[in-house]
This record gives C-alpha cells, sequence and structure tokens, in this order.
DNA sequence: TAGCTTGTTGAGCGTTGCTCAGCAAGCCGG
DNA sequence: CCGGCTTGCTGAGCAACGCTCAACAAGCTA
C-alpha cells in the first residue's frame, strides 16, 4: 500500500518580483500582531510555503527583509495621507490632518505597530521612520506657506509627536468629538508657527 | 613546567542583593550603547564575571531582567525630575521642566535609549514606561492646581510627547536659547489646559 | 567537624539567523 | 526529442542565544 503522504503539490515556480512582493506582504499581514523585529524567518517561510532559504535569497539578512516591510508599511500611509493634485493649500493640511485621524481609526493595530517599531531601537527602522516624518513636514510647511527652516521643522515635528500620541489616545478614549480633536489639533499647530 | 592559566581569582560569593544590583548597573552601562531587548544574556554575564545560569537564578526570563533594568531607569529618571519637597507649587513645573531639559542634555545617549525602547514593542517595557509618564502627569496635574479629568490627563501625556520630541531635536541642534526653549514649551502647556 | 543553606557552575537542549553546495523548473537552440 | 543554460529553490548544517537541570562548594551555625 503506498499509503503516501498528500501529493505534494507541484513545485510552483514564482518570477523573482512576484515573490518579494508576497513576502513583503505576508510582512504587512504579521505587523499588526507581531513588532516587525520580532518576525521571524521560520513563520513568513512557512506563510509563504517557501524553504527559510529562499528567503535569504531575496533578502540578504533578516534586518534587511523588515526594513522593506517597514518601508512598504510607511508607502501606504503616506500614500494615504499626501493630498491628491488640485487641491488648495488651505485645505491641504486640513485634509491631511483628516485622514490622519482616519488611518488611525481604521488601521489602529497595523499603525501602532508601525509608530511602535520605529521607536525600537534598529536604526534602520527607525531611519524609515524619520524619512517619512521628513516628507510630510515638507507636504505640510509648503501647505502652510511658510519657509522651511530648522526651527520650523522642528516644531511641526515635535507637534507630529503631540498629534500621533493624542490620537493615539483618543482613539482609545475619545473624550472628545471628532471635530473638536481636529480643531484642536490644527489650533495648536497655527499657534505654534506664530511664534517668530 | 606548571605553565598554567593566569590563577583564577578565587571564587567571589556575593549576597543576592548584592548580585542583583550588579547586574541592574551593568544593565544600566550598557543602555546607551544597546537597546533594551538586545542586551545579550552573555553579554552581561560575562561583565559580571559570572556565569549565565547564574543570572538566570536571579532573573527567570531574559525578558524579566531588562524590565528590571528598564525600571531602574525610569527609577533613576523620575528621581531626578520630581520636585524636592517644600517648593512652591507654581515652581514645581517649572523646576521640573528645567530638570527634564538638563537631563537630556546630560544623559542624551541613555534618555534616548529609554524613550526608544520604550516604543520597541514589548509590553512589558512600555508598561514602565506608561507608569512612568502617569507619574509625571499626575504630578504635574496636581502642581498646576488642575482637576484630573481622563480629558486633561491625554492632553498632557500628548504634551510630553511635543516635548520629548522638541528637547531632543533641540539638543543635537539648538535652534533657540535654552530660556526661549522652556519658555517655549511651558507657554504651550498653559495654552492647552485653557481649552475647556 | 558535621551539616545546612544557598550562591554558583557546566553540560546540554531547542530555536533562530544565516551559509552553502547542489537540485530542478522552465526555456532555448539544435 | 535532446542537451544545456539560467535561475528559482531546497536541505543539511553551523553558530549564537535563551533557558534548564543536576550537582558543586562557600560560608554560616551547632
Amino acid at each position: 500500500m503506498a499509503a503516501s503522504s498528500p501529493p505534494d503539490p507541484p513545485r510552483l515556480r514564482r518570477t523573482a518580483g512576484d515573490r518579494r512582493a508576497q513576502l513583503v506582504r505576508i510582512g504587512l499581514e504579521l505587523l499588526p500582531t507581531t513588532p516587525v523585529q520580532e518576525l521571524t524567518i521560520d513563520e513568513v517561510a512557512r506563510r509563504a510555503g517557501i524553504s527559510r532559504s529562499l528567503l535569504f535569497h531575496y533578502f540578504a539578512t533578516k534586518r534587511e527583509y523588515y526594513t522593506a516591510v517597514t518601508r512598504a508599511a510607511a508607502d501606504l500611509m503616506l500614500e494615504h495621507l499626501l493630498p491628491p493634485p488640485g487641491t488648495s493649500r488651505e485645505e491641504q493640511v486640513a485634509g491631511m490632518l483628516d485622514r490622519y485621524v482616519g488611518w488611525v481609526e481604521t488601521f489602529r493595530e497595523s499603525h501602532l505597530a508601525f509608530v511602535r517599531g520605529a521607536g525600537g531601537g534598529d536604526p534602520w527602522v527607525a531611519e524609515v521612520y524619520e524619512e517619512t516624518r521628513e516628507r510630510l513636514v515638507q507636504v505640510a510647511l509648503t501647505a502652510l506657506e511658510l519657509p522651511d527652516d530648522a526651527r520650523r521643522r522642528q516644531l511641526v515635528l515635535a507637534w507630529f509627536a503631540f498629534t500621533e500620541d493624542l490620537v493615539g489616545s483618543w482613539a482609545d478614549q475619545p473624550t472628545m468629538g471628532r471635530p473638536e480633536l481636529l480643531a484642536l489639533l490644527r489650533d495648536v499647530l497655527d499657534r505654534l508657527d506664530v511664534r517668530t
């Protein structure tokens, strides 16, 4: 009796691009439940139905892998936040703020994972996070029609931290209405740039 | 010829308390250069001149160890920030703010490590961080003579995030004078609680 | 000195990041 | 149909690390 194991499905051979995309996608799916750096190669490979070795064919080190995942997450968020072309300058900031709150409300877990992973000590991940913030501050300063000097950058970045923290805890425990939250954030930002 | 290795110094036997303290101290020394969670048992044990096994005698798991280290770091900072008894309420906030900036200036690396480690995905470490923030917000609200409702807590916590971020980048690149920085931070805080 | 407590160790196991030699799927020219 | 080439892919295995366990030994007390 050839009571053999379930017939291994014929080995599937993908193009390099497909495989890479699949692996990054799996990483993104795992992000909400696992801090990026704690993704295990075993788990990812298992989900992809490939051997550990293959993952190292596409990403030389584990770090290179989860950096790619982080970058993908950042790109998703940026794509969602950036104002569509043709928006008036005034509406740009309001729109981004509104979409940001929406983003946090919708992808609470994933977003927390992204922000957390950012702080998580790994310089590579932190760099991706910084890049994202830099791109956002750039857009914000342009939309506000403010010159972009070091000082203003610092203030806007700190305001991002303020916003991130407040929106995060607000999503957990809504102590005010959504419009009020938006107005408050906007107001703090406006007051900040008034000073010199 | 007994060309033996250097005569092992007679084994030193410490009290449990001493050993624990030594291990935590070593962790604190390593903090500035290594994210807490990436401390390796090997390294710590080597520095302490003991075997890996002994560390597990005092801390059941690695996580328990680095949580203890994190808590020690938090306690050091709190001890430095909390206003000495006999300070007037008004001076308390100003004093804490001033000492916080000084703390960041002096222990830049360590403090960054603490803040980073906090975000780093590990729930236990995050909890220690949250506890610290909660204690600080408590002191702040009392000093400001403000009722401590959920909403105000959120706002003050978000202001902490603002402060942390701004002081951090300011220490890297001082775009204003120290007094101006302090005034700005204080001003933002004051304006926040005015609303409602 | 015997005996107890407890600080301490070494050997070893399972997991995980990573390497390397080589297999095999799919396409080509003949 | 065949040989050969490219390249996606695998399995065995190593080193590092977290963690366990049985046993040793330092120092106290009776």
